[in-house]
DNA sequence: TCCTTATTTGAAAGCGCTTACAGCCTATAT
DNA sequence: ATATAGGCTGTAAGCGCTTTCAAATAAGGA
């Protein structure tokens, strides 16, 4: 079944040059002639050599792949981000290796583990849960440790420590903003629905808190309600819940459809009777109708700037970066808000 | 930056044995004393020694890792299946690396060279437009070529060979069962849109003519079109459609919900005077109201037997598994039609 | 107890590539 | 013409692991 696979001697043979030569002239060195680097070349390309990578590797320690760890990709805003970062990587030359941990910090650290030992030469880590500011603590050690091997990108996360960068978006401003603005259109009982404990999360409720202290509304603590991510889950728990509100910021576009569809069961005009607010802008805001107004996280700049920040580092070892960078968002107005 | 690695020969040294017997341990040979066992593996444990997958991929040509490729995993289907892929290959204790390789066969063809190029044990391509059957041929010697070097799992697409293995669903029932439902209710100009001529893209449309015809209905050419995957855009060419219809078969969520979009812009009821049929039954269809009927292909169904064939050829070595494996689909009703 | 056989173990030869080092050859300066 | 530097090329030593083969040890039988 095997094909026989050619090798450097084979090349170095035929093309009557000892197997250093060869290996210079695949690696570009600037040490060779240019007449047999054309006669080394000239076979290459004839017989299709292509260098054993664990060979490679084996000396070199590195592949030219870059790891990326997810919680899921089965979930709209992370498949997305694979997406854009693999298409950002690949410009680069370097391949991805995925792995989805789900969302316990131990099978996290499983498989950083195992990304680390393919020898990837980054890693880059998606999803907020990967937090670590004071109010949210969590065991962030593993990420530490594996920035002892190679540099460490965080998207939507916030983790310090050396060779660690993170790229995050400004969540606060994001949900303040819609906040503010639902406030200046008369909504004053707002429900702020979030389903994790993750880092933009957090960030997601202090703008929601923030804007209605600047307009003078008291934050209710019965109006930040933990919700099941699931549409339906969420329908339902609004309908049994017994505080009044008539306007509602989502930490993503599902749970807000899940209150619309909590709108549609009381019959209630949206946006006019109850304004909705989802986060991601992803592709069930407009499956919907009304259709979501939602704040777009602008995933593609996010992620192609984390590849860029990457690369600066990994290739020209460029170790000052700034530690962390914030990607704004944008408020995409639909048919659930007045604005 | 780097943390010397410690390897083979300082355990061999620590646990005063070989590196030849601290292989064994490691690799799980039986040619181990029980006593000599545990010595190493108590200092592998001690120092958390792994190997160095590259020196191992040397020796073995292989890194327990299988490739997969998807045109894009920014499509909840295909994110969906690489989830599901990806999960089931741990417990195999495969890895992964993946490609999205874009639509075009070029793009593809680079890509499995790419992952080839990484010693995968085995590729796994995903997505319909993997065709080759008599009527849909599209240029596949690349996957056959690439079966040469390692087996090839299909997952919903066709392609013949030595070493290819194929995972598909029965589109053809489950969109022949459907349509024959809307006609036994009643509907007559059933329109079936699709956005692609994929391997299943064209059993779906054998399972609609199949079901006009041997319900003595006509088919008719006007009443099969094509459509820009994208919900907007679909409302809007059926705005400018001129031909009646009264039932809508769609070959994925977004498009239906498009045709769902139309019946909002028109004031049509749904499903008394439109009936909707979608497929895949991804969250959009439960975005929507009404939900979305559709036709739900198993992902996770898809995936584990892909996996668990595949497991059986790398491992096992068997090479006469059936060629194709066909999975059926649930019919999942909801608001979008009388049944 | 001694010899035969089975079971463990170790030494060493690769796997294919990179790269430091040395050697060679040509070109320039004397 | 001869010494000298500099550009190319080749030799060989790893990189860390697997595995064959032979040696060593343990076990079993007479």
């Amino acid at each position: 079944m095997k094909k026989d696979v050619i090798n450097i001697y084979d090349i170095a043979e035929m093309a009557k040059v000892s197997i250093a030569t060869v290996s210079r002239v695949v690696n570009g060195s600037d040490k060779v002639s240019e007449k047999t680097r054309k006669k080394v070349m000239a076979v290459i390309e004839e017989v299709g050599y292509t260098p054993n990578v664990f060979a490679q590797g084996l000396g070199l320690n590195t592949m030219h792949t870059v790891g990326i760890l997810v919680p899921t990709i089965s979930d709209i805003y992370m498949s997305n981000a694979v997406y854009y970062l693999q298409e950002k990587l690949r410009t680069y030359g370097y391949d991805c290796i995925l792995g989805c941990s789900g969302f316990e910090p131990e099978g996290k650290q499983r498989h950083v583990n195992m990304l680390l030992s393919k020898h990837v030469d980054a890693l880059i880590l998606v999803g907020s849960t990967y937090a670590g500011n004071g109010e949210h603590v969590q065991d962030t050690d593993y990420i530490r440790e594996a920035a002892q091997n190679v540099p460490v990108c965080v998207v939507n996360g916030n983790v310090q420590g050396e060779n660690i960068y993170c790229t995050v978006n400004d969540d606060v401003k994001a949900v303040y903003d819609a906040t503010s603005k639902l406030i200046e259109y008369g909504h004053e009982r707002i429900l702020y629905l979030t389903d994790s404990q993750s880092y933009s999360a957090i960030k997601k409720r202090k703008g929601y808190e923030q804007a209605l202290e600047d307009h003078d509304i008291p934050v209710r603590p019965e109006l930040e309600m933990h919700v099941v991510n699931h549409m339906h889950a969420v329908r339902d728990q609004l309908l049994e819940c017994k505080v009044a509100f008539d306007a509602v910021v989502a930490s993503n576009d599902e749970i807000a459809v899940g209150a619309l569809k909590y709108a549609f069961k009381k019959e209630l005009l949206v946006p006019e009777q109850l304004s909705i607010v989802g986060y991601n802008n992803s592709s069930v805001a407009i499956a919907c109708e009304p259709e979501l107004t939602s704040i777009d996280n602008r995933v593609v700049d996010m992620c192609y700037r984390t590849v860029e920040r990457l690369i600066s580092v990994i290739e020209n070892n460029e170790t000052d970066l700034e530690h962390k960078v914030v990607i704004a968002c944008d408020l995409i107005s639909r048919g659930t808000t007045e604005f």
